[in-house]
DNA sequence: GCCAACGTTGGC
DNA sequence: GCCAACGTTGGC
């Protein structure tokens, strides 16, 4: 059982979008260490923090869980996506995805309010320069994210 | 729109 | 396999 801080533009898929679907693909990754996270160490059950990025509020906007494991992204076959990949083939796809399920909705918790945090510290998303879109989470601060959510 | 950070590409 | 140039991310 793992845990995971996903970024999504909530101009692409919101917290809202997530709450009213259900599930979602999570299409789109084009790096391969967020790739490799999920293709080869996210499980059905993982808790996700979704992440609301490139936004006028950026934060943790809510949670969710793995409900599919990793399968290949079919954005990367559609040439009218702007995610699609020439070099990628259905005998050899390069891109993976998870689907994840609604949890719950929460108020935005913003970098500012995480940085007030010791507990919170070593998140990557608080790092300078920090690009990843998908990042581990440890227990320690799933629970506390959790409690202080809740 | 700026720009720091950093992943990717491609020439050698 | 090095590394400079380039492109992208994402907060501000």
């Amino acid at each position: 059982m793992n845990y995971w801080l996903m970024k999504s533009e909530p101009g692409d898929v919101s917290i809202d979008d997530l709450a009213q679907r259900g599930t979602v693909g999570w299409y789109g990754v084009r790096n391969y260490q967020a790739r490799n996270f999920m293709r080869d160490l996210m499980q059905v059950g993982d808790g996700v923090l979704f992440y609301h990025s490139s936004c006028a509020e950026p934060g943790v906007a809510g949670f969710a869980e793995v409900c599919k494991p990793a399968y290949p992204d079919p954005t990367q076959f559609d040439p009218t996506s702007k995610y699609f990949d020439a070099k990628s083939t259905s005998d050899q796809p390069r891109w993976q995805q998870v689907d994840v399920k609604f949890i719950g909705k929460t108020r935005i918790l913003n970098l500012e309010e995480m940085r007030r945090y010791p507990e919170l510290a070593e998140m990557p998303v608080l790092k300078r320069g920090n690009r990843l879109s998908i990042t581990p989470v440890t227990a320690v601060e799933w629970s506390f994210i959790r409690s202080l959510l809740s």
